[in-house]
DNA sequence: TATGAATGAGAGTTCATTCAT
DNA sequence: CATGAATGAACTCTCATTCAT
């Protein structure tokens, strides 16, 4: 992830003696350690729900060491988010990008957010969507960039459809407010069929459905047809 | 709201005294005040972000006084969003009934969300979006039940519309998915274009898109043509 | 019980109208029944544990009323104190009188105390036992002046008795302290075989073994023979 | 007495560091200045009387840390009343079993309540007889544990004596019932002449006729004779 | 680096008491 | 006399954060 530990020269050059790297290499486990303590208590409880103390104990360190990797618990929730939405951005761009940018890209796309995401990491959606409002401004301030940048990934995407098959977008902010849509009901999608337990149904299929009720709204703005 | 005030006959008789009458009015102008003060707080700065005591202060009244009217900061914010659940359903419901059950019912309801509740009640849309997630069990309990129910509304008129038409939904859920992502998209815009200040759009063109993008993706899950 | 109600002259000569006779009696009825809630709750609940408007909705009236007959909650429980106290002395005082001052009067009163008292009253003696200590220095002060007229009931008994038979007591506190540990036996029996549902036991019998017990203290004590 | 700190491993091994164990040592340290500050203040003003804050001013640390040591207030008494109720039975136990379980154990274990307890820990013995009634349920009960178990040290000590002696008891409850009042008699006599200004008696004198009381009850209800 | 005891501001909540009507 | 809404001081308890070791 890139993350620079504190105080740390971030050499990676083979001139760090052995126990130089065996201590780099235990400083980034417990960093990790840390943070999959927090995702698994900020999932479970919520952030306001979850002490510093909690997560110490989980990770099985002291709190003093949550707070050496750590500057505040603001900044242990917005490392979290920055994670949760780089393998995100990864995995759905990932595919998207293996299609020649098309309306099909964004099925594909789709399909991976709901199989793949949603079902390997319930406990990052949750953060992500459900911890991502109601925090204080400084908080707020870093999830509207993390947001400006997933919507940004889209609307690129819209465009290069567009540009490809010949289409426009009817507005100026069409493209933005199609790729905000999307993000809606992405997360609602997500929010309901992966953790009220009250809903057992087939996440694929509830996909599918999410997909191409998208897609058709990107046709209809648009007047494109699938490629598909 | 119909919503009973603490230790008291609900009696609407007039058989109550002058006095009597004056009173309860009193007591209900101090109950929206308080609910007014809570409301500007939570939608300025977050419910966990606001204190009791900066509610009892705005709204002019003691602490003591707060817990007279509400059982505990929970019940406030609760009772806060039965009140917009409630005007949200009212106002939005009522475009739809205008028409006799078709897509362009959903059109001009969305209108009305975007242009109308969104625009009037800035605040009331904060809280509804912004804090419905991420709180305790009971709360967040309650804010299921009120979902269900706007989802509910959402699913009659998908299916009041598809009988219209004579046509169907090709899966078990998909008007449930419908509902669940025009909620999405609802929340999705008009969090990002009436509240990030950033944004100085008109409300009514990004409304006017938002909803063409849901129609979109109705049509295309339901094969339905629009009869606008 | 005498007590003088608030701002009123205690005139029971007939010169009295018939309304204010029928106010007097109201007034009278009123004061008994906030006395009777406030007896229930904190003979349930503790005096702590219970608030005022607690009283005062079990009693239907408002809290203003229950200030009006009493001065404060400290007020409500030494009110309460003396009644049960005046009740207890009557009772079993009376009992006592009926014999000439024997040990066999004592038998008697201890009999009435486990056997009347306690099963008529056995709301009436957790507070007498249970909220007799613990309380502010006002309560305690004249708590400590109750418990002093019961032991001077006693040790009046108990001189008599020795006036009578032609003994004496070893030492000049003797009596007092022979009356002292009736009292703590008298308050741990009942107590422990009153109120504890774990005890399914013959309150008569545990009663007799107790008042056998305490006679042949004072026996020992005094070289009594019983004259039974 | 043995109480495990909070989150430490009760380890006794001589393993632990030299630091380690000077840690372990202060924060046994601090554990007992709070507990002797609660115990001076609960056994001055009561229990509701007294506050966390006071508590924490006198044992001069913050209330956080109060916190950090127990897990509330309730803890505090509970964990008071323990320390109390051991020291008690150890003292007076160790002296009863120095003589072959006669009625002269009773008589010495009488003395050293009266002459060594009470005389060397009054405030303890406040505690011990004040704040044992009137509280919540959950202090209600644990106080029932701990009488049952002084009760229990009392019946044994009853049935070794009557074994000793080839007497019985009358009834199946007597032995419990005369523990119970031998309980009764130790706690008003040590309340009323030990906290009481107004007696300035000699504590001493009091204890052996309430001792020669009891062993007279005793006497009386098994038929014994005194083996002194 | 790691620890974890200590901090203390601040939170939510209770409740005896008052007083205008 | 009776009411009950209003008060606000006082309480218990939490927890992010610090820092000496």
């Amino acid at each position: 992830m890139g993350k620079i530990l504190p105080n740390k020269q971030n050499n990676n050059s083979n001139s760090l003696s052995v126990a130089a790297r065996r201590r780099q290499r235990e400083r980034e486990e417990r960093y990790q350690t840390i943070l999959k303590a927090a995702e698994t208590l900020f999932s479970r409880d919520g952030y306001h729900q979850t002490s510093i103390n909690q997560i110490a104990e989980l990770a099985e360190v002291s709190v003093g060491t949550v707070y050496f990797y750590f500057k505040n618990k603001e900044d242990l929730l917005i490392q979290l988010l920055d994670e949760i939405s780089y393998l995100l951005r990864k995995m759905v761009g990932a595919e998207f990008r293996k299609t020649e940018a098309s309306l099909d890209g964004f099925m594909r796309a789709g399909k991976v957010f709901f199989s793949d995401f949603c079902r390997l990491h319930p406990e990052k959606v949750t953060i992500m969507y459900r911890e991502s409002v109601g925090q204080s401004p400084l908080v707020s301030e870093h999830i509207k960039k993390i947001q400006d940048k997933i919507g940004s990934d889209i609307i690129d995407a819209l465009e290069r459809v567009a540009e490809n098959t010949g289409q426009g977008f009817p507005g100026e902010k069409t493209a933005e407010i199609i790729s905000t849509s999307i993000l809606g009901i992405y997360d609602y999608i997500a929010s309901k069929y992966l953790f009220s337990g009250d809903y057992a149904v087939d996440i694929d299929t509830v996909g599918d459905d999410a997909v191409n009720f998208l897609i058709g709204g990107i046709q209809h703005l648009c007047n494109l047809e699938s490629n598909k």
